[in-house]
DNA sequence: ATGAATAATGCATACGTATGCTAAATCTAA
DNA sequence: TTAGATTTAGCATACGTATGCATTATTCAT
């Protein structure tokens, strides 16, 4: 291999060499790659071509330094086994690259969400999304300070502390409603004895599909019949699922389980560690509606978060706060979901002699 | 709300700020968060403090613009529907963290992976990986010419055009072994009709684990029965099993799939819609050795590829790279993985009354 | 105590770009 | 053609930090 630097090669190219090579000053470079600044076609020409030759890329931490923008847009995610995350990830990055910004990544299984927000900081970020996650106030804090806009995707912000940090948006899917509609559901498809496998008990969204599961269920004049915790975890969901088909006793006839992906891990124990039928002898419904729920070996009823829609309003959202500055407040946005039925739950006839329900509930027909 | 600049709220506090309020040089706060610097005990704890109470953070931009490193590391995917991408992200994200490295994440699925890394070139990134995803040989000279490390990740870089770029290395697990094994335990757990779905034809991946099977099979004497193409999707992996499958005609006895991911497709449709049981009536063999391959629902035969040392391996040769400067040439770094036997493969015993292998291959039905 | 060696500090500059301001060039309307 | 309006080009500066160099403070051995 021949010496370091040979005639033509130079490891960093600035607007001054192509200025240099164009016969034009270092401004017009600047204004050629600046959208909408102010260069004659000729001479917007050349610098074109002199870029080209030398193979020449704005340096982006010089423009941001300069502009204040970094058009860098931090994600911070906890887990990607549950494929609710990954395929959030997938769009909300394509979707932030057709609006010019690029996503950098932290994952925070071990670390906690506070320290990588200081380093996001770093970068001065124009916007934070965090999803699958929350952050403390203190954090929220720093942010609204440095003006920068937080959004929390499939969650809301604990009231711990500061939930008055007018910086801090979020974005998700009606989980109360998404609960009270699993609830009737599966009253009204006749099932007698229903459980619950929760996730993270302080997530918001375990909280807030649990509570519009239980109103659910009162409205229909009944409650939870069993309950336990599966921490949003495949390993916890299974045992979850066995602490409520202890041997010997009476079990569930329907299990509602706060996410998809623990449902599969709770239908996976049902039939071959318990060697019960779905949905004959226990019906599972799930909540997110993954690409695998509609797998052939699950087939699993659940209610769908529109990840679309969720993606779009994230988007939308931080656009609006980029542009608008100190203008718009955080804005909490619901995205309505619906109910998806495969073939996991028994849809259980109505027998004549046999006192179902609370009151009459004539048709168990299925409600969408 | 009260207007802009109220008392100490200042939006970006510099260095400058925090030497003032400590009663020293600028040089002094940049030496405190230079690791290695030289600052006194003393001063170093005036600097701290101004620095907590201003709530002030090292300006990332800038810091890269002088030391021409931003311990950025660009990451680009192609889909993460394959849970294999996800846990890779996960464990590279991890690593690279640990290191004090950030992940820029680029999802390519539409647009193509050119266009990206130039993206990525303009945020003078300390190196790249790409999984999931090959670059051109004009990228690679880019990438070589600005003097960052590539690394492919579960990839070799097509021959076509100037694979001698020493700049490229590559990090992948045994592929044709891997092809080979399955081979061998097909064979000898007495498969005759072994048909073979492929991932994308392009792909290394694809071409490795096809010729280490080839290479398998003819080794025992024996060949491909039946081929079909899955391009690493899962509705196409569906198609093919019906393609191998059409009524009225034999069908193989056991299918080596490209990928896990599309394994879990073949499964279903052999079960669900061909109503075949697995496997008893055909045995299928995955790749990859994802999370769901153990699922009960599953419990799939698989080669497992091991992600940690992928990893591992991976951030150790840009370590490598971004320290010896010059130094190092690409490398091809190849991990070997191993079979990992569930219960999707149907152990057959060998009848002594029936020739089972080499030599007669009763049927020559269909041929690919 | 004293000179030598070492550590700590501050000054000034450079990194690569965007942009306000001024001067020059070009265009428009009589 | 010419004055005025408008577009374009260049100059100079600022963004926030790291670092070589010179200077001063401190340590150490004798």
């Amino acid at each position: 291999m021949k010496f370091g630097m040979i005639e033509g090669m130079k490891n960093n190219i600035t607007s001054i060499d192509v200025a240099r090579l164009a016969q034009v000053s270092q401004s017009a470079v600047s204004r050629t790659f600046t959208p909408g600044a102010s260069v004659a076609e000729a001479t917007r020409a050349k610098v074109l071509e002199a870029a080209l030759r030398l193979n020449y890329r704005p340096n982006a931490h010089a423009r941001s330094l300069i502009t204040g923008k970094s058009r860098i847009i931090g994600l911070v995610l906890s887990y990607l086994e549950n494929l609710f995350y990954p395929a959030a990830l997938q769009r909300l990055s394509e979707r932030l690259q057709k609006d010019g910004y690029h996503v950098l990544l932290f994952i925070n299984q071990t670390s906690n969400a506070d320290d990588l927000v200081t380093e996001i900081l770093q970068y001065h970020v124009d916007g934070i999304i965090l999803a699958a996650t929350t952050l403390s106030s203190d954090l929220a804090r720093n942010c609204a300070d440095a003006n920068i806009p937080v959004v929390l995707f499939n969650r809301v912000m604990g009231n711990s502390g500061s939930s008055n940090l007018q910086s801090v948006s979020s974005v998700r899917s009606d989980n109360l409603t998404g609960g009270k509609e699993i609830a009737n559901f599966l009253v009204k498809s006749g099932h007698q004895r229903i459980a619950y496998i929760a996730g993270n008990e302080e997530s918001s969204t375990n909280l807030e599909r649990e509570r519009g599961f239980r109103e659910g269920l009162a409205e229909n004049g009944t409650h939870i019949w069993g309950r336990a915790t599966g921490n949003y975890e495949f390993a916890q969901a299974r045992l979850a699922t066995l602490d409520l088909f202890k041997p010997g006793q009476e079990h569930p006839d329907a299990i509602f389980v706060a996410s998809d992906h623990m449902a599969f891990s709770v239908m996976d124990t049902l039939r071959f560690e318990l060697g019960l039928r779905i949905p004959e002898d226990v019906s599972v419904v799930g909540f997110d509606n993954v690409p695998q729920a509609e797998w052939g070996a699950y087939e699993l009823t659940t209610f769908n978060q529109p990840l679309d829609q969720m993606v779009e309003a994230t988007a939308s959202l931080l656009q609006e706060r980029l542009s608008d500055k100190e203008k718009s407040a955080g804005k909490n946005i619901v995205i309505s979901g619906e109910l998806i039925v495969r073939k996991s739950v028994k849809i259980i006839p109505e027998k004549p002699d046999q006192k179902v329900l609370a009151k009459p509930t004539p048709k168990p027909k299925i409600k969408t």
